[in-house]
DNA sequence: TGAATAGTGTCTGTGAGACAATATTAT
DNA sequence: ATAATATTGTCTCACAGACACTATTCA
């Protein structure tokens, strides 16, 4: 092996193609809340969690969803900043947050060659969405936690629905960390059901000491339709003294009211930072 | 374009030097917890939590301390593989707890070319480390916030020291990620200073919600013990009653005592799973 | 008017924080 | 005997869970 007087001459005469190398993505797991509409006039509409997918127009898995993602370029760009130029073109808007997920690194992941995945989740509000891309579309999720550690996840856009089941196994030594199988899959592409479940899972987990969930709101919003997010990402009902109890310190109160719906308006609050 | 008619076709085809590639490294923190000894009888020696450092043998940084870490193999193992295979090599062990902490990938973080580096740690009861690796060497950690977000970091392992300064920057739209710089880094390789800083907050974070800890412990151990170990993780003190309440249910008593103390001797307790 | 949601009051139980008190060893 | 740690008892306060109750709208 030569023997190297200082960093400079080392590196000048560095071969980067002395080892194999490999492909990375990024690939962003944009959630929103979308509303679903009841016919009963006095009834408000129900909240569900939703995920951006982007239909693929070429080989590997063309034709079946997957979520947005592109190849980082090595020379220029951070994993961070080809999130953020991929959630551009996919939604035009570049002021999303976002906040690195965990990365998957399979090696038959993905079948063109060794290529490793640096997953992002980003949360948006989606009335800030104007023209998104047309090969996107939002599809609603639905999950079951079953007995046995399988959760069983639905997504619906209203044309296409796209099932699968996960199974999770504790990780040894460990009382919080699964590794995720994909037990059926047949129209997501990648690994990308692992990505889904890991980020709702990252979510559920934040809500209660971050306040993540207001990127996911108007700007205006009623201390009902907050409660039915935080009700939707954690899967189950709360009670409503608690929960203002809870929120207070987090909202502002408004002088606006929300009318309309069958029964009592309710005040309209904003997000109060700190 | 080429038009290919079924994925097959087009693997056959795939050309994996069409886009620019990169390399990519598992890098380990390594964390464990060392007993101060104190001179006067009476007392108890002092934990501090210690982390494993390896000198470079060669360029670039030569002769700095880094963490252990080695290039991934993109073509047979995972990151997480890879990982256990630097962990086996500088401490012939192969069963230790290991989490994947954070992906980082500043374009220029590695002089000679692109290097995305995956973190993670583990955590491990030094009474089974035997023969660790000769060029590596346990450090133990001294960690302080200023009041401007500012951590200030030293570590030690008797013969050296190494110190240095980060700057955390809460990031936008957020209210508990932070960006990190390195300040002030004489001693330490590459981006590693944030490296550790991420893993000690990861930690801290989980203490309470998991039994990480336990992997630090040896098999028996008393509670002052534990208390203190999760005093120098939280990096403040605990009130006794109050933390054997907490922990109770995650313990168990055995019959032996520890004696030897000038004092009272304690009962030794090993942990309880669920 | 009544269905539906908005919003408040209050009781209770759990559990952490705080502090006091007792127990037991080696020198 | 004493310094030091081990261990337990108990009071209080904060707060989440639970449930009851009142308020207000629109077809």
């Amino acid at each position: 092996m030569k023997e190297y007087k200082n960093e400079k001459e080392f590196l000048e005469d560095y071969d980067v193609n002395e080892f194999e190398r490999l492909s990375m993505t990024s690939d962003i797991l944009l959630l929103s809340v979308s509303d679903i509409k009841i016919s009963n006039y006095r009834k408000t509409s129900k909240k569900m969690m939703s995920v951006l997918l982007v239909k693929r127009r070429d080989f590997p898995y063309k034709g079946k969803w997957c979520l947005p993602g592109g190849f980082l370029d090595p020379l220029s760009e951070t994993l961070e900043e080809c999130a953020k130029r991929v959630l551009k073109r996919e939604t035009n808007l570049s002021n999303i947050y976002l906040e690195q997920l965990f990365t998957f690194d399979d090696v038959k992941r993905d079948p063109r060659t060794r290529v490793v995945s640096t997953s992002y989740v980003a949360l948006v509000d989606k009335n800030r969405l104007t023209d998104i891309s047309s090969d996107a579309s939002w599809f609603d999720i639905t999950l079951i936690e079953e007995k046995d550690d399988d959760v069983f996840i639905t997504l619906d856009n209203g044309v296409d629905t796209i099932s699968f089941t996960i199974h999770k196994t504790l990780r040894k030594m460990s009382t919080d960390r699964y590794d995720f199988s994909i037990v059926d899959n047949k129209d997501l592409a990648f690994d990308h059901a692992k990505v889904i479940l890991a980020g709702l899972e990252r979510i559920r987990n934040k809500i209660n000491y971050t306040d993540i969930v207001f990127n996911m709101m108007p700007k205006y919003f009623t201390l009902g339709e907050l409660q039915q997010v935080y009700e939707v990402i954690l899967g189950k009902k709360l009670l409503d003294p608690a929960f203002r109890r809870i929120i207070a310190h987090k909202v502002e109160q408004t002088d606006k009211m929300q009318t309309g719906g069958g029964h009592r308006p309710s005040r309209l609050f904003k997000y109060k930072k700190n």
